[in-house]
DNA sequence: TGCTTTTTAAATGTCAGACTTTTAAATGTC
DNA sequence: GACATTTAAAAGTCTGACATTTAAAAAGCA
């Protein structure tokens, strides 16, 4: 991870770049100290400032930690799946707001990545991830609740249909699906009967679920995604004609 | 955003946040100029270097880009697909090697995953995608191409089936499980037999996208699941055993 | 006037050196 | 041996300076 040619880049970021190269590789194993700064910047031949600043690139990505202190320093950080969540969840949250996917496209992309999660889950549902199911649709079944709690309940149940499967690579890739749609799904006002709908159809898919029957949860996935775009059409028209 | 208390944490890590919000939440629009590097230290009290650390870990992030020069400075980046592919990418790569996750479960992942477009791409295929997906199909038929050749040619296959369902946002999610498994893939060795088995099955994959026919094309994926599973299980037998 | 060249100023990029704070290990004391 | 003290290493931060890039303003010229 030695080299750093005199190119016209930010040396803060090639050297970012060959450190990130050095762990991707393998070359630098998880919980590895890397040499301090002083010794980077004398490796490097640059000043410490902009080691640092290479340093705090990584640190941004989850790829390294840093300690204070007499054994301080920088480590190769275990990227867990917690932060590789939160990572997906921003970066899917910006692309959709940025590039103004339609709604459409989102709503379709996230019912047919959830349709994949479904067989797998009607196989393996655990008794916990179906209470979690039963007490959010119980919960969006009550009168009185706003709309930004019905949609946080709804995101609930959903990601409870995806850690279902007991895949956590599938529960890492969907996060940011689910999540990313929230702020659309918060600018959509849900009607007492819509509500209704949606309650009913989160009851029968839980109910596939439970009865382990694939097929039944995917069609009820399916009805659930026509309802959704029904409602979100209503309210994206006016946006979607001013692109 | 003007927000910075005197908690415990590093203030570049706090005025990065302070900024990240204010871009996620939308205060800060697409192409908006940040303050210069002057004014932010004066408005945040803190020094330069210490807030070009924070501009650093945004622009590892893509979240802003910086230019040099008299109308220069730190500018809210329009996030691209292209930039979400690679650090979707990125990320999925380093979870799948540091997690250890198994092959069995990304592999599992990938095809269910996959299955989800299946229907898509069968539905909205074009000429383009159908020609990649037979081009690569005929690369890996050709005798005498290296293991990493042919995974790379196999990568670009299911990226072509991806793609053809036309939705950026599933493509998107999904570049990180197809890419990812790359590294994994690599260490199979692929005998004629079993090259020739998985030709047949792209072949057969092509078929039913091109003839419109999802359930061909799902069960399709799903053979070949089976196939590289098996193929895997030898390799990854003992890395198993030891973990 | 209108075009080209030069100058200038603003911004990031980089550097050097110093000081502060945190932390653990080494040392000393009872 | 257990506890308190010192010490040193490392990251965190600051000050101030210089280098480089860039576009716009100013100057020069036909």
């Amino acid at each position: 991870m030695k080299i750093d040619p005199n190119s016209s880049a930010d040396l803060s970021a090639q050297i970012a770049g060959a450190i990130r190269d050095a762990i991707v590789s393998g070359a630098l194993i998880v919980d590895a100290r890397l040499p301090s700064e002083a010794e980077l910047s004398e490796h490097f031949q640059v000043s410490r400032p902009t080691v640092r600043e290479a340093l705090k690139r990584l640190a941004a990505q989850s790829l390294i930690r840093t300690q204070r202190g007499a054994t301080g320093g920088a480590f190769v950080n275990r990227l867990s799946y917690e932060d590789a969540y939160s990572q997906q969840i921003t970066t899917s949250t910006l692309l959709l707001s940025m590039n103004a996917v339609s709604f459409e496209t989102a709503c379709e992309a996230r019912y047919a990545l959830e349709r994949a999660c479904a067989p797998l889950s009607a196989t393996r549902r655990s008794a916990d991830h179906l209470a979690t199911m039963r007490a959010e649709v119980y919960r969006q079944s009550q009168p009185g609740l706003t709309d930004e709690a019905f949609c946080a309940s709804d995101v609930a149940f959903h990601r409870a249909l995806v850690d279902g499967a007991g895949n956590p690579v599938l529960s890492y890739q969907l996060a940011g699906a689910v999540e990313a749609m929230q702020p659309l799904m918060n600018m959509i006002t849900f009607t007492a009967r819509s509500r209704e709908a949606i309650v009913a159809l989160h009851t029968a898919i839980a109910d596939a679920i439970e009865a382990q029957n694939a097929d039944a949860a995917s069609a009820g996935l399916t009805a659930l995604e026509t309802e959704t775009l029904k409602l979100g059409q209503s309210v994206f028209a006016a946006r979607q004609a001013r692109r």
